[in-house]
DNA sequence: CGGCCATTTCCACTAAGTGGAATTAAGGGA
DNA sequence: TCCCTTAATTCCACTTAGTGGAAATGGCCG
């Protein structure tokens, strides 16, 4: 009859699997523990329902149960898959250790980084620092699209109509300062298509500069280098647009060759 | 009328969500792309359900889809997953700085893991280098569980029934050698209980020794410590030793009051 | 350009999953 | 210690969401 298509306006595929998904992604760092109830509010199901899919995925070992406290955690095999997904990145293969080597030579920050739904996740972000036993490398963690030069750079790598669908969910997202931000995230965009990156400071003295790397068949990826500790300036800002242009250049010559 | 309880063999769950979970599973280290067809074989699925759950698993972001080759691979959320679970790991925060700091001190490698089924899977693993540039930390990696100090000082920290279920599994899992390696993994077990760790060499010219940590209501945590590059002898192992039982005490320590 | 493999869509069937209501279990005072 | 409040879990009738074999579609290679 209702061959499965179209659950309460979705179209096609497995409502439960969609939902345990959901409930995975409800814990992001700051959330680290949750319960029934309050996986049941966030992800706007039924608590019995909730029940049931919680156990599952104990079960499958992807939550770890806190019985003492009632409440679920994500468990180490979240880790370990998210460790092949790296090892099975044919992009951080390629140039991961040429951005190692390009931090170390330049003495900033260099990262690599594509789309999760709204937000950008770095698959490699190396922190550069004079301090050796500080330099950090980090996996994983996500920056909002609209206000970073990653996310701008991944805007501009993607096809027209993809670009403006994500362009409208950051209008409804931000209330407050839309129109003046949709308009220097178009500025940024163009920043790219002209002179192939894009600077953004989003966060204070920190200066960063991305583009796009748009490779057939695969999602498309973003490449930054930063400096921490500066001011804005241009002319600062188009010395790291140098590097980073000839830099990626010299990613996208090994990743032809796939 | 069946209540969702018991599908064939399993008893109450979600069959579609451990499925898919299964689907995403099937991705590991050396096995980068699968397509419906590879899934359906390994994880024993009619084809025209792998085809609907890579679908939704596709629309959830957690796979990507490459359509030139009518394949999948995993998507960047896992790793923004991967990451929430790092960043909520309270043993980790806990003991991830002094694990770097003893590793610098000490010169060794130094790792913590914990079980998923029958692997430990790093949460931390510092591999010490005399060349900084070479410092390298990694985590998601999988290890088997009865050949290495880190698994098997997991096993001596677990309670005896699920020691014993996971016994008993390895005997199914390799053929080959499995009654002198129970009683290896035995002896291992014991070692710990008697001095606190337990030394193995799993790769050649590799000493490690490793050992549990258990806080209740959360899951057993093994430490280990490592050195490459040396033949294995008991003075160093029980030097080794030492320093590992000394470290692992200032972790409990710190661990206690959480 | 036509045959061949693999993947996806179709569709009748029904068991798997759902969610509201009842039950049970867990803290929190007094 | 016992009761009371609050939250999680189990129950259960309902029915839709999911299933999987069969048909259709679509890439690909000779």
């Amino acid at each position: 009859m209702a061959q499965m298509r179209r659950y309460a306006g979705g179209v096609d595929g497995n409502r439960s699997l969609e939902r345990g998904i959901e409930i995975l992604r409800a814990f992001r760092p700051g959330i680290d523990t949750l319960g029934n109830g309050e996986i049941a509010e966030r992800c706007g199901l039924p608590r019995s329902t909730v029940s049931r899919l919680t156990r599952t995925l104990v079960n499958s070992g992807m939550l770890d149960e806190i019985r003492t406290e009632r409440t679920y955690r994500l468990a180490a095999s979240v880790i370990s898959i998210g460790h092949a997904m790296r090892t099975g990145s044919p992009v951080l293969n390629a140039i991961g250790p040429m951005m190692r080597a390009e931090s170390a030579k330049r003495r900033l920050n260099v990262g690599l980084a594509t789309a999760d739904r709204t937000m950008m996740v770095y698959l490699e972000s190396i922190r550069y620092s004079p301090r050796a036993a500080l330099r950090n490398v980090v996996a994983g963690q996500q920056v909002p699209m609209e206000l970073t030069s990653l996310g701008r750079a991944y805007l501009a790598g993607l096809a027209e109509s993809e670009r403006e669908r994500l362009l409208k969910l950051f209008k409804r997202r931000s209330a407050a300062a839309t129109r003046a931000l949709l308009a220097e995230v178009r500025r940024s965009i163009s920043a790219v298509e002209r002179g192939g990156y894009c600077a953004v400071s989003w966060q204070p003295a920190v200066l960063a500069v991305a583009t796009p790397i748009v490779l057939d068949g695969l999602p498309v990826y973003a490449l930054n280098m930063s400096l921490q500790n500066v001011d804005r300036s241009d002319a600062l800002a188009s010395e790291l647009g140098a590097y980073l242009n000839a830099f990626a250049a010299k990613c996208k010559e090994v990743l032809a060759g796939r």
